[in-house]
DNA sequence: ACGATCCTCCAAAGATCTTTGGAGGAATGG
DNA sequence: CCATTCCTCCAAAGATCTTTGGAGGATCGT
């Protein structure tokens, strides 16, 4: 039957974008360009591989189309191709975190959440409104990069490195919130530990910058 | 690192999801899955595959928590795990749709959509006033078993295969809209072909049962 | 034109997946 | 308790993916 093979062809090529997000470090490259565009060499450093593999795991996504380029000089950045993509990765993981209890158990392990009682904890919503307010200071405190390439508007860069020594301005001023890449990150929740342990009242919020930027809030570019 | 451990295995779990997406063959049991649960042997048919393959790629979606299952005397009925989990499916597809032009182009050759002037498409807002309004007789295409788990609510059951019987009795009545598993499914255009070709005046319905569902929107099981 | 940098492509080894037939387990009916 | 049905598990062959080092292409600055 022709009508068959044209079948197969389709699912062969849905297989194609399915495969993309099926390896490990090839969701961890895509976790990264959720937060903004990477050159190749940044990326096979931040994900902890070679520049050949990790250009070998961009391809792949490429051919599904599920990244573009751009190049710069001898440079060549990488980012996802649109916010659906982000969007997809996004239900991914939440499909993945409500379904699967190894990956619940994974994730709490990594993010060390003491099971049930973990307070201070902000929505989307419960932020903006805190915002509009001005009661709160609002830290980013994901890396350089990240924050130039979109961050929360009002959230000024803090990054965990160099949180230290923000302690002492912070305590007793406005409790502060924090947030980093998505409800897959620990950086936040370090944030929140230190600053806690240094005497700030501080709060992290609930997800991060990806289920940001997927629910369409608004998002600033270069340092603010 | 003892971070860096905790954090890759976190992406390997999520992996695990992923690659559950990553096969053409589990990607077609996914989409018959969605139409409605089924036993091991009804999917090895209908996807043309051995039994054990069958098997052996549902155990991929079981260990993946994207399929539970529910015995009944010696067979094992699978289906999908939640909505969500078609969801997941149907934002893959339309990802795949809109960002590849291989998939599109694969797709369009399935369907045999004319290029540009298809006339007589239905969106689910206005299926639902048309349905309201009492003005259309509403076709579920999709095989028997499929519309006895679950249809739009005042659609009647006409299979592709007994259409042409049931042309007689449509023309000159209420205008019919046709719906089938859903944009990737062929058989509402099919089903459209075959009435307009009898003189029946027939369109269809965009998309269709997985988008339905998807939405949120009503569904109601059995014969009705 | 040349060297330096950054990336992609290539080839090969190693790892993982897919498919198959058949053995074996679970449930049913006589 | 035996035969039947339906499914899962096993083992092995074949296919596909991943990772690597190094060759080679593109771009830039000198």
């Amino acid at each position: 039957m022709e009508a068959d093979d044209k079948r197969s062809r389709v699912f062969d090529e849905l297989a194609v974008v399915g495969k993309a997000f099926g390896s490990a470090k090839r969701l961890e490259l895509v976790d990264l360009l959720a937060q903004g565009e990477r050159t190749v060499e940044a990326l096979a450093r931040a994900a902890d591989m070679g520049v050949s593999t990790a250009s070998a795991h961009l391809q792949v996504l490429k051919l599904a189309n599920l990244v573009s380029t751009r190049r710069e000089g001898t440079k060549v950045h990488y980012r996802l191709a649109g916010d659906d993509v982000a969007g997809l990765y996004a239900a991914m993981r939440t499909v993945a975190r409500e379904r699967s209890a190894d990956v619940s158990r994974a994730l709490e392990a990594y993010l060390d959440v003491p099971g049930s009682g973990e307070v201070g904890i902000v929505s989307r919503e419960q932020l903006t409104d805190l915002l509009a307010s001005g009661e709160i200071t609002l830290l980013d405190v994901r890396p350089r990069e990240e924050y130039l390439a979109g961050h929360i508007p009002g959230a000024r860069h803090a990054p965990l490195g160099s949180l230290a020594d923000e302690a002492d301005g912070l305590r007793g001023a406005a409790p502060v919130v924090a947030y980093c890449r998505g409800s897959f990150c620990v950086m936040a929740h370090d944030a929140v530990r230190l600053l806690g342990g240094e005497g700030v009242e501080a709060r992290r919020l609930e997800d991060g910058m990806l289920e940001w930027r997927t629910a369409g809030l608004p998002v600033v570019a270069g340092a603010s």
